[in-house]
DNA sequence: TAAGTTAACGTTAACGCAGGGTTAATGATA
DNA sequence: TATCATTAACCCTGCGTTAACGTTAACTTA
């Protein structure tokens, strides 16, 4: 399910677009302004931004301005009346997706938005997927972590596992649960392993002494992070 | 510099369309029609193509779908004329990132083309070059390795090889992917087929020590380079 | 509550085997 | 027939597991 959000003050068109999208099995936040717009979209995770250029308060390419600044892999399109030239101009310069002149099909909206989240969606899994834990960088993708440019090799398993111990960073992680997800099972020799493998990782990350894996005996363990 | 496929059958306008888009830094190739378009991409490598839907022989939209058949990655984008929903639809759901409605502005057209490379910014080898590879230069064209002024004879498969490696270099290579984009399937023996060629590039590399082509057991290889 | 016992991890080393590395033989294609 | 890709055969290494032993915490019993 695919996050949008759509920034339109009309109320009328607002409300039928939004209904519309949903429709068509997007999940839609809907703000009326800028400045609405800002607050959702700091707060939530959003994979495409549909944005009027004419909004009261904050302009539609002040706010996308704003949106980059807090997430520039997040594509925008702009909604915008014909003939506004200098409008397409100053929102494509800004990095904008794709403009759509009002008025539009609603059906051409749909098939643009689906084929720009294609796209962004190829963009993120070839890019950016290196994560900083403490002062190491760990890069799932490539199997590694770096230190001071330094490249520590892992294996798949240490990959996975370390990868887990991230998405699940400063909770308490259950021992019975880690080992059905990743081992597929939980039986004696599977935990004894992953003994082995979490004192291995103890050791890749020992040049950080605020990372750290403690051990809820008999529970399981967490992977404290700042 | 980008290369463009820019495929229309008026001359006119084509001529000033080339004309103005080389005045942006770009490299393109004009095709008046459809043969002579997919001829052209059969050949060469480029970044996006710009396709007119009205085409002589073989229209914009059958083209695209050969085009999407040899590869699929590259970005197009239709030029369509005004109140065709039919045609937007369609190429749409082809997959296009964008279509532009004639008439447009020729500077907004450049625009839309930066973003949508920016967005597709995949290191994309020109064919009409040769390229370093360490101490070494490899020409795709003439299917060879150059060192030192001597030339090593290269196969057509140890040339694709290459190509897709330099391609991905410092990257990890799953196996499974290399397989299926290169030998088409990832049984058992495309797999050993795909260990023999490595052996022998590894000899062919062997003269450069910064070049390592490194197995990473289970998941696949990395090309590493510098 | 101290001492003995047991269970839950920590750590290191040894093991076994699939996944590659390499070379040679065999097919395929022009 | 020569050239290149595939298959076969053999070897070796790296990875995950298992084992062995150490340590620490919880539980038991007197």
């Amino acid at each position: 399910m695919k996050h949008i959000l759509l920034v339109e003050d009309d109320f009328d068109f607002g409300s039928i677009l939004k209904q519309y999208l949903e429709l068509h099995q997007y999940q839609v936040i809907w703000a009326k302004d800028g400045k609405e717009a800002l607050k959702n979209f700091s707060e939530k995770q959003f994979d495409i931004c549909v944005l009027d250029v004419m909004l009261p308060k904050l302009d539609g390419f002040t706010l996308a301005e704003k949106i980059v600044e807090i997430n520039p892999e997040v594509p925008f399109v702009f909604l915008t009346a014909k003939k506004m030239k200098q409008d397409k101009i100053r929102g494509l310069k800004l990095g904008a997706d794709d403009y759509i002149e009002k008025p539009f099909e609603a059906d051409i909206l749909v098939l643009r938005l689906q084929n720009i989240l294609k796209r962004s969606q190829r963009v993120k899994i070839t890019n950016d997927r290196i994560v900083p834990i403490g002062v190491y960088k760990f890069d799932a993708i490539n199997h590694c972590l770096i230190y001071n440019g330094q490249r520590q090799k892992l294996t798949e398993k240490e990959t996975i596992l370390i990868q887990y111990l991230y998405d699940h960073k400063n909770t308490l992680i259950k021992r019975e649960e880690l080992l059905k997800d990743i081992w597929g099972n939980d039986d004696f020799f599977s935990g004894r392993s992953m003994d082995v493998f979490i004192s291995r990782l103890r050791k890749y990350f020992k040049r950080d002494n605020t990372i750290k894996i403690e051990s809820v005996r008999g529970v399981g363990l967490t992977f404290s992070l700042e």
